[in-house]
RNA sequence: CGGGGCGUAGCGCAGUCUGGUAGCGCAUCUGGUUUGGGACCAGAGGGUCGUAGGUUCGAAUCCUAUCGCCCCGACCA
């Protein structure tokens, strides 16, 4: 990053008309498009002289504020030996995620995912001492993932660049100011990026630990979905958040009738069976098989099946199952075959009575009577049924998806629906990985103690293309300047005279003299023409485009222009400048334009 | 792993149904013209049509197998 100025013609920069295929969302499109990243395999993509620039820039603003947070920089392998994951049982948990491998020993090695066990190993044999607390220990390094499906470029990658930092402290009043301390670093982080980004509640996932938020850059085309409040800061990911009606279904039915079964041909979805019925959708129930069976793939009779009833209108939210039911991950759909082996008929003719396997009800339906079930006889279903006198239910819960209108469970706001790109998350992981890793230290009293933990991960290489996602326009990238590769683009258009060229390296000077990183675009003009260059420089989207030419020079007359959204097509006024002291009026003009540099 | 789609030159694609000399645009190279908004003319290089087997006088095209890639679901920064 010393270089400040540097030319096209001698970088390695090539950019394309169009863009491939197999890019399918505009962060990746332009990435490829503007030569930053290309594909080496999926999921794995190198880093052109350009592109990493931008990495650069954001490693060293999580430096910067991680050192603002006593973050402590180390750097640890990627390969891990096969004992350290086995002292967690994450070998195993981590699944095939995990990518594993032997040596020419047939030792067994993982590529790191994440370094909880690396860390704590590095520290344990240390840490001894209550009076060596607090310590906050990061790295940014790459990490790999053996995604099934990697997607849209660096946003899931197999192998990709995270900032990881774990915290550590003598006891939960330390552990969770660490947290506090990380939670305002990272808003310090994404607020230095100037993008519109979301703190959201979220589930622990199988990292362990009960306090997490999620950093969300907000985006159309992000994988997560997230609920806002319209009234108080609440902001949730879908997985984790409470849902809560308005006004909650209650039976206007006073008296309990007998259930009978009725025929209901070929009526499999909730859709049609309302629409048979005539019943509204959010008065009918609707029963789902799960596997309680975790990892593994058993036969028919020996899964552990149980069932889940919610209102029709309503969906399923694994992951409040997996909490409810202090599962490792979410639980398994039963296939067909094996909700016909758990209840008796195929899926659409399902119901809860007479199941022998636990029954768990979304509280969604509490104010049900008399209500529609399904019979458990293929093409039948039960009315007038009721629970607990024809079933009982082994627990209520809140298992459904909240959804956007649900009411703010801190308020009497209503939710909103985002979308997210989480590139930030950070856990307070309590005491899980210390105790299962023999992480102990010496207290006042000369007692041995666990220490408490926190890990807090950036997702580096993803930050870069959400936050293209969210700041393009149709020409190509609009940088924010402080992970810009280059602050300026100097568009020459006569390279080739002396004169010109001339006056484009002294503007340079002066401007890298000040701290301004400029990129000069010098291509002969035979090869390129004119209005390739004002596209390519729309393309890399850099945050200001001044435009160098003979004829500039003989009127004294040079155009700067600031990228911004739609900044190409929009009629913003372009500013020129004239005069004698076309230097020194470029570079004052570009001070302007950028921010703090 | 389930469901969909696609593999033809660096990139974007046509040709496949109905077998008969492997094509187009962009990019690249040579020469010339042009010169402030994705230029023009002339010429050139570059492909064992994903791979393997089969059918056929003849296969990018039909059959079989296989590999890879992309998109939609479960995992995560």
């Amino acid at each position: 990053m010393d270089k400040k100025i540097i030319k096209w013609t001698q970088t390695f920069l090539f950019t394309l008309k169009d863009a491939p295929n197999d890019a399918e969302i505009p962060s990746h499109q332009l990435m490829i498009r503007a030569g930053l990243i290309k594909k080496l395999a999926p999921g794995m993509y190198t880093f052109g002289t350009v592109g990493l620039r931008s990495l650069r820039k954001f490693e060293n603003i999580i430096r910067e504020e991680l050192e603002q947070a006593n973050g402590l920089e180390v750097l640890m392998p990627i390969v891990h030996p096969r004992e350290l994951w086995e002292e967690t049982n994450r070998w195993s948990e981590m699944g095939a995620g995990l990518l594993k491998f032997k040596n020419r020993n047939d030792h067994e090695f993982c590529l790191a995912a994440t370094h909880e066990e690396a860390v704590v190993d590095y520290v344990r044999a240390d840490l001894k001492s209550y009076r060596d607390f607090p310590k906050n220990i990061y790295q940014i390094q790459t990490k790999y993932r053996d995604e099934i499906r990697p997607r849209f470029g660096l946003m899931r990658g197999r192998e990709f660049i995270m900032k990881d930092a774990y915290s550590f402290d003598i006891d939960q009043a330390g552990a969770l100011k660490a947290y506090d301390d990380m939670y305002a670093a990272y808003q310090r982080i994404f607020d230095r990026l100037n993008l519109q980004y979301r703190i959201v509640k979220a589930d622990a996932g199988n990292i362990g630990g009960s306090q997490t938020h999620e950093f969300q850059l907000l985006a159309d085309a992000g994988e997560d979905a997230l609920l806002v409040s319209d009234q108080t800061n609440f902001a949730a990911n879908v997985e984790v958040c409470p849902a809560i009606d308005f006004e909650k279904y209650i039976s206007t039915e006073t008296d309990l009738k007998n259930s009978e079964k009725f025929e209901t041909p070929n009526q499999k979805t909730i859709a049609e069976l309302s629409e048979f019925t005539k019943i509204p959708a959010n008065e009918l129930i609707k029963t789902l098989f799960f596997s309680a069976n975790e990892g593994k793939n058993p036969k028919i009779k020996d899964i552990q099946a149980f069932a889940v009833l919610l209102r029709g209108s309503d969906e399923i939210n694994p992951i409040k199952i997996k909490n409810l039911l202090g599962m490792t991950n979410p639980p398994l759909m039963l296939t067909d075959d094996e909700v016909f082996a758990a209840c008796g008929a195929k899926p659409g003719s399902c119901g809860p009575v007479g199941l022998k396997i636990p029954i768990y009800a979304d509280t969604g339906l509490e104010g049900h009577k008399n209500y529609i079930v399904g019979a458990n006889v293929d093409g039948f279903h039960l009315k007038n049924v009721n629970h607990d006198r024809d079933y009982q239910i082994t627990k209520w819960a809140d298992l459904r998806m909240a959804k956007e209108g649900d009411k703010c469970p801190e308020s009497n706001g209503t939710l909103k629906s985002f979308r997210g790109i989480e590139v930030g998350h950070v856990f307070y992981l309590g005491q899980k990985y210390s105790k299962l890793m023999n992480g102990v230290f010496l207290d006042k009293n000369g007692k041995s103690q666990f220490y408490e933990m926190g890990c807090y991960g950036i997702g580096v290489t993803r930050t870069i293309q959400a936050a293209i996602e969210q700041s393009h326009d149709s020409d190509g990238i609009v940088w924010p300047q402080q992970i810009s590769p280059y602050h300026v683009h100097i568009v020459n258009l006569d390279p080739h005279l002396p004169d010109v060229n001339t006056f484009v390296d002294e503007t340079a000077e002066l401007l890298a003299k000040n701290n301004i990183e400029v990129f000069i675009d010098d291509r002969d003009r035979k090869r390129v023409s004119a209005g390739v260059k004002f596209k390519d420089a729309a393309l890399l989207g850099f945050p200001v485009r001044i435009v160098v030419s003979k004829t500039a020079m003989d009127t004294k007359n040079i155009e700067i222009k600031k990228r911004k959204i739609d900044s190409e097509k929009n009629g913003i006024p372009e500013f020129t400048i004239d005069g004698n002291d076309l230097k020194n009026q470029i570079f004052e003009i570009t001070k302007k334009m950028l921010t703090h540099t």
